[in-house]
DNA sequence: ATTAATCTGAAATGTTTGTTTTAAAATTAG
DNA sequence: CTAATTTTAAAACAAACATTTCAGATTAAT
């Protein structure tokens, strides 16, 4: 219990935090994160995922990260840095995946479908529900900076699916007394209500009458 | 700091306590909880509707329940048992307000369709977004207790509308080639996703309109 | 009025929280 | 190698957490 907060060392501290800030990217490096950042994204990710933001402790994350606390403050940062760089992670790793899909794509209503599809595989089969709904729960209401994200992605969403009903609609595939928008904003909310009712009721079948129900009702 | 850890004063705590748990419901009653516990449930259940569970700490509820943290846990319990409570007063509620409902039916068509209205009028002018679909995105995959509330509380409502839609197809007032029961969950699952849309986009027309879309689409 | 029991409020409990500090190990440049 | 600099790990940190204690206020029944 040594004296170690005299200011001698506050002042050294000081020193060395500003220095650090200025010469993160210097020239010279004497050493290099050990860590692969991606990967301990990735981790994190999961562990959110999991048990919320709220839920989830910095020692279960670093825990997780394999990482020990002060190289995480040291390079992303804190929780809620860490957090939003996660949900950034996810909602782009999603644009990706969607971009992906729209290249094999046969007609418009066929990538539609496709699309619904995907959402109940992932409802059905992957263990971690979508991250995307859970925080928007959990505080979108409350945290603007994460509502931001998480609305850049349901535009990016509904932007694409916008564009594939569109097409359809004018391929008359679709033929539709409502307007596109409304149609594609009623199939990506229908996606949430499936995912909340996988939660309670664990019901595959359900989820793939839903989803039968809404391509019928759709391509009429 | 005296030695108030001794083995006497232990003793007695523990006699108190044993005491306490065969006396609640005694004849001889010494003094009576001064607290409306209605309220302070009610006070409860509007933190926990607006930070979550995870986010309300004991201090949030006690401050807006107006009690003190023993009297709290000497007559509802510990956090989890609160909650507990609070989910089952909005459960309740929500349930009676349902029957109300169904006393001032005129026809089983009319009925849904007061439902679904009744639905978007909740998301826009009800600061407070619904406590069970949170609590479902936060809790339920986690924790047993919680999920059995959630689900009963799902099953009443899936029963309730069940019921009307049945009537209605007899009635021919619906002629879906789709199942009662698929139609019931669609329906309500398209509630859970237009409250994540006004979460993300505040925008009422656009919820008006996927509701204008379901009810055209369901009568046919 | 006395007694016995219970409730209440303030303070204290130990634990866990997110975050910081310290010292040592590690790395690169000269 | 030496010097300079950074990363890392473990421990320490204060603040916040849920929960408990206890003395005193309050009440119901005798």
């Amino acid at each position: 219990m040594a004296g170690w907060l005299t200011f001698q060392s506050k002042y050294d501290i000081n020193l060395k935090h500003t220095f650090q800030i200025y010469t993160t990217f210097a020239d010279i490096m004497a050493r290099n994160v050990e860590f692969d950042e991606d990967r301990a994204i990735q981790k994190a990710m999961e562990v959110f995922w999991r048990k919320g933001y709220g839920g989830a402790s910095m020692r279960d994350l670093t825990d997780a990260m394999q990482i020990n606390a002060s190289s995480l403050y040291n390079t992303i940062g804190d929780k809620h840095q860490l957090f939003i760089k996660c949900i950034t992670n996810y909602v782009h790793t999603r644009m990706e995946e969607t971009l992906a899909h729209s290249s094999k794509i046969k007609s418009p209503i066929k990538a539609v479908i496709g699309l619904i599809n995907d959402c109940v595989n992932t409802i059905l089969y992957s263990d971690n529900h979508c991250l995307a709904i859970k925080t928007t729960f959990e505080l979108a209401s409350t945290d603007p900076d994460i509502k931001v994200l998480l609305k850049q992605d349901s535009d990016f969403t509904h932007g694409f699916l916008l564009k594939l009903i569109q097409q359809a609609i004018e391929l008359k595939e679709i033929t539709s007394d409502t307007d596109a928008e409304t149609l594609t904003s009623f199939i990506l909310s229908a996606f949430t209500g499936w995912h909340e009712s996988y939660i309670i009721h664990h019901d595959p079948v359900r989820i793939k009458k839903m989803a039968k129900y809404l391509i019928t009702q759709i391509s009429q």
